[in-house]
DNA sequence: GGCGCAATATAACTTATCGCTATGCAATTG
DNA sequence: CAATTGCATAGCGATAAGTTATATTGCGCC
């Protein structure tokens, strides 16, 4: 005997609420709405569902049994509507989120978590890449978002790529490095420290290059190479190292005072760091929440960074 | 959002089968109707349930989780018709039985045995009364079915009474009762034996009050009463006490040889063992099944009765 | 790259069922 | 016994779910 869920569902409701009154407001539907279903369901069970003639509606052995599995297609119903629900307002759901090593480890992350104290239900699969690899990603669908410097009018089709943050390279070194502290440093001077060098295919390395063209130096010492930025910081802080950085990642780490940057302006392909999605394809509310809230965290820092630079001017 | 439970079953049936076409086969409808109805649950959600142009379909993170909730509905649907089929065939449900003590004990807990085995499920909720509250009870609807025996003819408006063993009550001793082995006896011999009486509310009594009516003997010796048959047969198998049984009680017991009835035809008032059930109510498959049941083993006990008796005229 | 197959989407139409309001009737309560 | 509450029935309109026929699309194979 073939049952139909929302017929099992409104026996639940009326045994559960105790009437058919009940049952249909319970449901947002009308009385005789059920009474005329339920009594069909009887015809096709030739079993009663209710005993017959008792006013406090009392379900029989069959209907009793019924109900149970119509309050699990209740259950079932709602918790589906609840999923939905969450869902489509960004508050479940994955995000596959990707960018260059830097950024991701010391400006994303912590973004990243501060969306997961705001949406804890949200899964964030974070990896790594440059910029081809990422928008090849973000156009074959294996990525939602990508997060890198792009030059400017470089946009593939189905690439969006909303800018997001001036890129500004420059050189960094430990808080009290002798460098620091000169005024008016010419670029010969950094020729003399041993370098870090960024990973050979990302966009600092190839302002490193240029650097280093500039100032006609070829071969230059590097001290140390191919790792994180936790690694690069953590020898940057220890030793007279230098390396070039973004100047947002310095800034990012200023409350710890540990690093900052040469006064010194290093000319290099004008790069912005910028948010690519994909132009085409329909977003996941999910993904579509993080989207804005990354955006909304680098409004800020852009913010922060002009208010210092400001303060800067103004205390020189 | 409120969601049909049917939408749900349909797409866990489509993720599950892997495609329109099986799903729409798994679920004998046709593939343009899943078709139909899963894109109007898309547009309802304002968000696609499966990957977009892929041929395997795959579904989507929200897919994934409304089909979960689908199964749920799908299972709790396929549980729920197994248990109507299983209640309508009589394979499940309760049956409420009563009957007068001896009868219930020495006669239809071997039949229940029976049906238990046949039919586990089937819950037997058994106890004990004589005519009058049985008929209240069956007429209330607080018992489905009463066996007991009625005088012919006696019969409230909206009882049956389905006769099934010829009432013949006998007097009862141990195999080896000095009784047991004369003949031609005579009322007037059973007087000097001790007496287990019945229940003073059971028809047994009355027979047994009409017995020594018969014979003029107004205080028998009463060695024994209040217990219940098997309280009454064991003192029956230690003693040469007598006492009035159906006969069929005696039939019952008559593999362990331990009881016998004496050869003296005792007159009572003519009352037939059978099955009093409601008349207008519409029975629980369960209880007709089981009603059914009773009915057939009587009609084997009768059958087996009869031809002990004609065995036993034989030898004679 | 193009062709053929298989599966899905769309279209057009029919029908059943579900929803409503209005009203009759039965059971419970004072 | 009357009044109230709650269920059943009737009639009707609309939606949605089913059908078949057909167009489209994705995918594998040559």
């Amino acid at each position: 005997m073939q049952l139909d869920p929302n017929h099992l569902l409104m026996l639940a409701a009326v045994v559960d609420e105790g009437g058919l009154t009940s049952g249909a407001h319970a449901l947002g539907k009308s009385q005789p709405s059920l009474s005329r279903t339920l009594a069909a369901l009887e015809a096709r069970l030739g079993q009663p569902l209710f005993e017959k003639g008792r006013r406090p509606l009392v379900p029989t052995e069959l209907g009793a049994a019924l109900a149970a599995q119509g309050r699990i297609i209740w259950q079932a119903s709602g918790e589906a509507s609840v999923q939905a629900d969450l869902y489509i307002g960004g508050k479940t759901g994955a995000v596959r989120v990707a960018g260059t090593p830097v950024f991701m480890d010391a400006v994303i992350a912590t973004m990243i978590a501060g969306f997961q104290q705001a949406h804890p239900n949200v899964r964030i699969d974070q990896s790594y890449g440059y910029a081809d690899t990422l928008m090849r990603d973000v156009e074959s669908g294996a990525l939602d978002l990508a997060i890198c410097p792009l030059p400017p009018g470089d946009l593939p089709e189905p690439i969006a790529f909303e800018e997001i943050l001036q890129g500004r390279n420059v050189i960094a070194c430990r808080m009290g490095h002798p460098l620091a502290r000169k005024r008016a440093l010419r670029l010969e001077d950094i020729a003399n420290y041993p370098w870090i060098a960024p990973p050979t295919n990302s966009p600092l390395y190839q302002d490193l290059r240029a650097i280093l063209h500039e100032i006609e130096v070829e071969d230059v010492k590097v001290s140390f190479s191919g790792g994180s930025i936790s690694a690069v910081r953590t020898v940057l802080e220890g030793s007279d190292s230098l390396t070039i950085l973004p100047y947002s990642v310095i800034f990012m780490m200023r409350q710890q005072k540990a690093l900052t940057a040469l006064d010194i302006r290093i000319k290099h392909a004008p790069r912005n760091l910028g948010i690519i999605s994909p132009a085409d394809r329909p977003v996941r509310p999910a993904v579509r929440r993080f989207h804005r809230h990354i955006a909304s965290e680098f409004k800020a820092l852009a913010r922060s960074i002009s208010h210092a630079q400001q303060n800067s001017v103004w205390r020189a």
